[in-house]
DNA sequence: CGCTCCCTTGACGACTTTCAATGATCGTGG
DNA sequence: CCACGATCATTGAAAGTCGTCAAGGGAGCG
């Protein structure tokens, strides 16, 4: 593949008419989805020519993974060479403790560029971990030339107007709202790769969720109840049905 | 001045042997501080000619700041057409809330790049207001030439990783181990621009600190108050003075 | 000198964590 | 197909932390 567009091409296409899943399909049972309409949300303004898309398409097809659930793609101190594209499937991110604790930086979805806070060139300073069967693609750094520079300086401030929110989330809210926060942050980014919005199945379980809100288990468990008494979502398990998000969100808001 | 290089002249150049004070100085009495050393930092393997560095110089008297104390620079809603270079001073960073209410997201010191998170033409996203007289340099988006992008990228990469910092300091911490996180961020952020890493004054008062972790200022007082107790460091007002860093760290790390 | 803003300290109440035990679900292997 | 074990989720009670409300003190400025 020409070198300097890989990440436009991979981040930047336009979707056509592509499938599109309402439920996100349990990890289990997951069927390959398709990478054009996982993209979807990520539709940026580059000019890609028909021969990009299909040398994107078969970038992707050349890969060797899908990253199995619960494997590593990058160790914290691995040394750094390369960037991923995430396809389908879902990491979490962290930093490793000395003495083996996980400290959930956040998760990622299709249509995230991995390694984006990461020194140009240099050992990796977090670990992703797949939480469900994962695909990816590799970007050789490079493989990243001018053209491709403007693509990833927007990707880095959508991510940094992300981080400011986990911050806001953190700072200024409590328990229930802190959960409300998060699950909110979920519905938009499976709406925002085609899929529902308030039907979905949450890939990562509470421990995980907990340790990236900063609270316990238990407490994110109790925030879901109360949630559910109060009947602004059901759940069975991982499983979370909001019949009305604009209520949550005035949940979270009052 | 030339305009792909600007950035890379603004922050990217190298400082020679220039003055370091041990102490920042108060707001009230801050002497002028000479530019080149308030980018130490951040000399990055940026190649500048001498004529871009004596442009900068040429560029930054140019500037019709300072910004006085309490004043804004953008204001949320604010249209985007430029970034902005810190100098001198100290700026907070927040978001208005349709009330009134500040949720403040970080503070910004000399060597910083203001707007990175923003994207790239449309509106400021978030407040910038001064806490003390804060001198600036404009960066005109369309000066953002090629060549400085690979700059821009470095450091919106290092933006991204002080903001996964303080995801860490928010959700692992509590009370005063994120009292102590800040000051660790303090610290560093003085010291990497050549003043003293054991004695500062802050530039912001308890209430934004409290703000900006998620606390009451009252429970920062009582943070920093226990803190002195246990002889970790000694604080009057704003002042502090922190005996023995490497023990500081320890109490976060605990 | 008195104002204002900021910082400090105390007491009480609400909310989270902690510890412990139970229940549910899923995958595996018989 | 069922039973079992492991992981994950739930719930209760006790303890600790932090927010809230209220009052007082100190520094700087006009």
């Amino acid at each position: 593949m020409s070198s300097p567009d890989v990440i436009a091409a991979v981040m930047g296409f336009k979707s056509k008419s592509a499938p599109v899943a309402l439920v996100s399909p349990r990890p289990s049972i997951s069927p390959p989805q398709c990478g054009a309409c996982l993209f979807k949300a990520h539709c940026l303004p580059a000019d890609l020519e028909g021969d990009l898309l299909a040398d994107f398409e078969r970038s992707v097809t050349r890969q060797r993974y899908p990253l199995k659930s619960g494997h590593v793609l990058v160790r914290q101190g691995d040394s750094m060479d390369a960037l991923y594209a995430l396809r389908v499937g879902s990491l979490k991110v962290f930093i490793d403790e000395p003495d083996g604790t996980e400290r959930i930086l956040g998760f990622r979805f299709p249509g995230t560029v991995i390694g984006l806070a990461e020194p140009e060139r240099g050992e990796w300073t977090r670990t992703f971990v797949a939480l469900e069967n994962t695909w990816l693609c590799r970007i050789p750094i490079h493989a990243i030339g001018d053209p491709a520079r403007r693509q990833l300086i927007r990707l880095m401030s959508d991510q940094l107007r992300r981080e400011y929110n986990s911050h806001l989330t953190l700072a200024f809210n409590s328990g229930a709202k802190k959960v409300v926060s998060f699950l909110i942050d979920m519905s938009s980014s499976f709406e925002a790769r085609g899929l529902s919005a308030n039907r979905f199945h949450l890939p990562m379980n509470y421990i995980d969720i907990a340790n990236y809100l900063g609270m316990r288990h238990e407490s994110v468990s109790r925030a879901l109840s109360k949630l559910q008494e109060l009947g602004l979502l059901n759940k069975r398990g991982r499983y979370i049905d909001i019949p009305d998000l604009q209520a949550l969100r005035g949940f979270k808001n009052d």
